[in-house]
DNA sequence: TTTATAACGGATAAGTTTATCTTTTATAAA
DNA sequence: TTTATAAAAGATAAACTTATCCGTTATAAA
């Protein structure tokens, strides 16, 4: 579904949203370990992710990378995909026709627009803070492993 | 969403599928022109797909490739692109996770298996035939491109 | 049986994504 | 101001996907 890229940078992010809930930095040592990525990537990733202002970073001794608590409601998930995917998995053709749409539509064109709204719709209604409140004991889990 | 292979499969099979609706068999040049498609990499494809007892091929002079009639009615989008792609479209994490289910979920699982459900059921209830036969004569037009 | 045709199969190349390494820049604390 | 620390940035490598090329095999028609 996404690239490895997003991945890895949906899963940084709500490690440093948790995080940032209790006004706590964190390193990218600490993140990569925590969220099972390669170091070195995940550095690139933080770092396209910083300079989009989705995630702060602060250089020199006790930095690290953080998400301001205000910022936790505006955030969405569809935000990040589209800066770490782009955005062909809103837009594209099912079947990677260039001349695909409601006009002259591709044979899997209305059965696919209808499953790409419904994935849309999600990763733009649900922001950090959704991720982080909804379920609320479940989706700390994956910290642990 | 899908793989350049499984689109090009994909293509490929609606295309040979529709020819073969009027017993018409047809050749790799053929099917690469009118779906669009570099024409050795389509080969590969055409290759596996035989393999796979999706389509029939012929080789030598007058050959080419088939589906027969009554696999149209048997043959789902979602073999194609289980053969093509595998089943990490199905089966995987939307965060990459490998340990995420329904007893230890991601903080995405519960709104991601809804989609990928409703993905799935979408290519496992379209056969070649509903595909070729609903929305009649919408779905010729990129042959003609 | 020979010839021409078209799919098959193996090897290789190009392109992209994923991943690592090294140097530079910023900054907090001594 | 110096030192240690941690992110930023650039270069490079590994892995995977996409794409092409070429010799082999099967087969229909002459």
């Amino acid at each position: 579904m996404f690239s490895k890229s997003c991945e890895y940078g949906l899963r940084a992010v709500i490690f440093i949203a948790e995080q940032s809930t209790s006004q706590t930095k964190v390193g990218l040592k600490t993140i990569a370990s925590a969220i099972n990525s390669p170091e070195a990537f995940t550095a690139k990733i933080l770092q396209i992710l910083t300079r989009n202002n989705i995630v702060t970073s602060i250089k020199g001794p006790y930095g690290g990378f953080m998400i301001e608590e205000f910022r936790l409601k505006e955030i969405t998930l569809s935000e990040i995909v589209q800066i770490l995917d782009g955005d062909k998995i809103y837009t594209g053709c099912g079947l990677g026709l260039k001349q695909c749409d409601d006009k002259s539509p591709c044979p899997l064109h209305f059965k696919f627009i209808e499953i790409r709204n419904d994935l849309k719709k999600m990763l733009e209604e649900n922001t950090l803070h959704d991720i982080l409140f909804t379920d609320t004991e479940k989706n700390i889990f994956w910290l642990k492993t």
